[in-house]
DNA sequence: ACTACTCCCTGCCAGC
DNA sequence: TGCTGGCAGGGAGTAG
């Protein structure tokens, strides 16, 4: 579950978790993810309170008491299950959704975090592109992996002018534009897909013409920075996409898939009211780009 | 300095 | 039924 609102729902199902909760023992299955774990991983966590639990991009950050901050992933298949311990029974009977839950997803636990909460914290990845890496608080604006981000499209400084700077001059398509997020931080290939379906863009058109010469945006540019908020925002709200069965922390389903408009929906009906076309499927730079050849130029 | 392509890994599904 | 190829929400590394 790895674009921004999905990380965004993930971070604040882990919050009432871990939030000024100490990390009272680190359980570490495989060490192999993206790129392996090292030996040091768990004692820098082991004992630390946790003061901050924060998101750039599609990054978790974790503020730690000795000052390190922990940097999470979760790649194409990354997810956490939250357990909370004090929800067992009296007798030490785990309840039977936690049961049920565990059975499924055990085969690819590779960190568990136990809470001083007696929150238990797991993180499950079948394909482990997911990241996990601890780094100094004051080296975080100099981590290569947060420091080359672009800005956050949620925040105020993201708007037009800032969109159609970074575009300007980009041999590219929108939609390749928009995934790298050096240009902007969070989006994947499915908010990308409905923003720029929301803005009546096509994915096709060269991401330097919505900036005019001098890198000055257009009416094209406002509209899109319209589309991308509005969409994120919307589908934080609605917890999030569930695609293939994937859960958020709590075991609950995100209900954004639904309100997809184009992402995944070759062949149907195009939902712009009037609209007689249909929602074609393309591939850019080896991904599928869903849109309607229609509404969007 | 750009851009595009390959690769990392497992699971699932359609089609044969 | 079982195999195969293709595809999946990401992005680092590399070749051009």
């Amino acid at each position: 579950m790895p674009e921004l609102p999905e990380v965004e729902t993930v971070r604040r199902g882990l919050a009432p978790a871990m939030e000024d909760a100490r990390f009272a023992k680190v359980e570490v299955r495989c060490r192999a993810l993206r790129w392996p774990l090292p030996g040091d991983f768990a004692r820098r966590l082991e004992g630390r309170a946790v003061t901050g639990l924060g998101r750039r991009g599609k990054y978790l950050l974790v503020g730690l008491s000795s000052g390190d901050v922990l940097i999470m992933h979760l790649g194409m298949s990354g997810s956490f299950y939250v357990f909370h311990k004090t929800g067992c029974h009296s007798d030490g009977r785990v309840p039977a959704n936690y049961y049920h839950e565990r059975q499924r997803r055990t085969a690819h636990d590779h960190v568990i975090f136990h809470m001083s909460s007696g929150a238990v914290v797991i993180f499950n990845d079948p394909r482990r592109f997911g990241t996990m890496k601890v780094v100094a608080g004051n080296d975080l604006e100099a981590e290569p992996l947060i420091a080359a981000l672009g800005p956050e499209p949620l925040d105020d400084a993201f708007d037009a002018a800032a969109l159609a700077r970074v575009c300007r001059g980009r041999k590219t398509s929108l939609k390749a534009a928009l995934l790298d997020q050096r240009v902007v931080a969070g989006l994947g290939n499915i908010y990308v897909c409905e923003a720029l379906y929301r803005a009546r863009l096509s994915p096709k058109r060269m991401a330097a013409t919505i900036a005019g010469k001098t890198g000055e945006p257009d009416e094209r540019a406002e509209r899109l920075v319209g589309g991308i908020r509005a969409v994120l925002k919307e589908a934080i709200a609605a917890g999030g996409s569930s695609l293939r069965n994937h859960k958020r922390t709590d075991g609950e389903l995100g209900m954004f898939q639904h309100r997809f408009r184009v992402y995944d929906r070759e062949g149907e009906r195009c939902p712009t009211a009037g609209c007689r076309s249909t929602v074609k499927r393309i591939v850019q730079n080896g991904r599928s780009t869903f849109y309607c050849p229609a509404c969007q130029k």
